[in-house]
DNA sequence: TGTACATCAGTGAACGCGCGTTCACTGATGTAC
DNA sequence: TGTACATCAGTGAACGCGCGTTCACTGATGTAC
């Protein structure tokens, strides 16, 4: 039958929602059709009424994920102290275990290489992202670049103490009163 | 029938060599048991008598793709000029595109959250390269999540123009003649 | 305002495909005597 | 040294499963008159 049209772009917006954490959460593989439209409280035969195909879906998804990142860096950066707790809440264990609704680029960036489909939009984000942190640009491309990794990392040794002491470091790397900004002289 | 035990070893070396590369270049998921198996000359059948499962022949893969970063680190950054050619390398173009021969970690990584059975060995590896690195400690790990995360990134966003920018700001900010340690301060 | 009808977001069954894994079978190798 | 036999790395068919996608159908909504 048919539904009224507000509801049916209510139930589309939350549909890009829930992708955006469950994508997060699980992976672009991991992620199924029928679970996304299930978590909006459909049956996966509708979901080609809001969607042309998966990967359709997906760069929703990543879009809605990293526009909340550009806002946050947008708002953060502004200030020293912003940028510094920005980057302190983002290297702590806690960003660590929220992956859903955590950076996307963390979540998703080892995983943008099997899917040329969404290179584009993530790139456009990305781009996006990086003029939010300010001049100068190159280190502002450095400082996503060590976050991501350092956040990829933590993550990917599983539960190891190794983890921690990732995070640690590299905040006390990047941070302005690190070692780095100190005048430590790399090996 | 039975075979030789020196050509099945040799095989199954062969074996964990193509999952490396494979896995590298593909990701676990798509990389299939019976591919893996054909790439070696066989059929699928055969591949439980070499591992008793995918993540058992993955664990394997990971751990020789890992030794071999292990051992080109150690070699490298013995000395300041060997370790700026191993950071200049790892950051070009090539390495970008030389995914299955390249950096298990970059590869990786980004993937080893959804596979918990694989993390151990990931983190006992990037323990030992890590060590390889040497001191300070912490300044090695910052250097590997920079480095990693900076591939990552380079590879997610396709053949845009940032790509380029990303290993080439980084390999900026990371080397000794950097930016960063020609004293320039994080805004 | 009322009426006839086209629309289209839903449902749920079905399709086709690829995958990891299992299994019966083969026959040269390696070993026990 | 010969011989009988157990071993086990192979083959190729099959199983079971989950997935993305398609499709016939439904019926309240929205629209044209």
């Amino acid at each position: 039958m048919r539904y009224p049209a507000e509801e049916t772009a209510k139930r589309h917006e939350l549909l890009v929602k829930k992708a955006s954490e469950m994508v997060r959460e699980r992976g672009f593989e991991q992620v199924s059709v029928a679970e996304v439209m299930q978590a909006a409280g459909l049956t996966h035969g509708a979901f080609y009424s809001h969607f042309g195909s998966k990967t359709e879906l997906m760069g929703a998804a990543i879009e809605r994920a990293m526009e909340g990142s550009r806002e946050g860096v947008a708002k953060s950066f502004a200030t020293a102290e912003g940028r510094t707790r920005y980057i302190e809440n983002y290297l702590s264990e806690a960003h660590r275990e929220r992956v859903a609704e955590g950076c996307a680029m963390a979540a998703l960036s080892g995983e943008l290489r099997h899917e040329p489909e969404l290179q584009a939009v993530f790139a456009r984000k990305l781009e996006e992202i990086v003029a939010a942190m300010g001049e100068p640009r190159a280190e502002a491309i450095v400082t996503v670049a060590t976050m991501v990794g350092a956040m990829s990392l933590a993550r990917a040794v599983g539960e190891s103490a190794l983890s921690a002491e990732i995070l640690e470091a590299v905040k006390e790397g990047v941070l302005p009163d690190g070692p780095a900004a100190r005048g430590a002289v790399p090996s």
